[in-house]
DNA sequence: GTGATCCCATAGAACGTCTAGGGGTGTGGC
DNA sequence: GCCACACCCCTAGACGTTCTATGGGATCAC
């Protein structure tokens, strides 16, 4: 019901131009305050989960740190995917706040 | 990473007193203006999770259209688990939330 | 007595994620 | 020169939740 989210996460942060999956995961993990954790396990599945779908392509080059790295970039196709996910996620979290309601009866 | 939303739903569900299924998915249908969709296949198998992890109680009893009906009511544990993943889900909703911006980059 | 609605249930597939590995390469200290 | 370490990529297999598909029984309206 809720799963693919880091998908969405990912293409979110290639808005900010492409990247290589190192740098992809500690940007979400920063900027989330550490909260989310991005396990490589389940990163690396997920680009070539987005590559496949073609909401990303990806071209071989060298990392900040003169290293080999794959890079990935959004394409055209991604960011309406992304646009789709944000809209629907948004809508999710409403809905789920509705049934948690604001008081604090379950806080 | 986000699964088992489902779980924290019923359990919230329960706090206004004991339901059976039929009535559970309604009612989260409902107050979410159906963004939400129970299906039987998922409802019955979390509802018996729930119960096998000690956070909700159930007996047999009559429904409103008497009928046959297995009602579930939220145990202490379960209370105490719903308390955690609410604050867990506020957690999470709001780390991600600082991802996608509030800027409508991505929007 | 037929059809619709209510109610419970499960098997099996699907899917994303995690655990637990494996490998290669540049950098800095000794 | 060598070693430890951080950087970087990758995959197999297990796991947990959810969905699809299906089954059955019981009550009510007509």
């Amino acid at each position: 019901m809720l799963l693919g989210t880091l998908d969405m996460l990912i293409l979110r942060t290639l808005v900010m131009g492409p990247a290589h999956g190192h740098t992809i995961a500690h940007a979400i993990e920063r900027t989330s305050d550490e909260v989310l954790q991005i396990e490589q396990g389940s990163l690396y599945p997920a680009l070539h989960r987005l590559e496949d779908r073609g909401w990303v392509s990806s071209y071989w080059g060298l990392s900040e740190n003169n290293r080999k790295a794959r890079f990935y970039r959004l394409t055209a196709a991604g960011r309406k995917q992304l646009r789709a996910e944000t809209r629907r996620w948004r809508t999710l979290v409403e809905a789920i706040g509705r049934i948690l309601g604001d008081t604090s009866i379950a806080e």
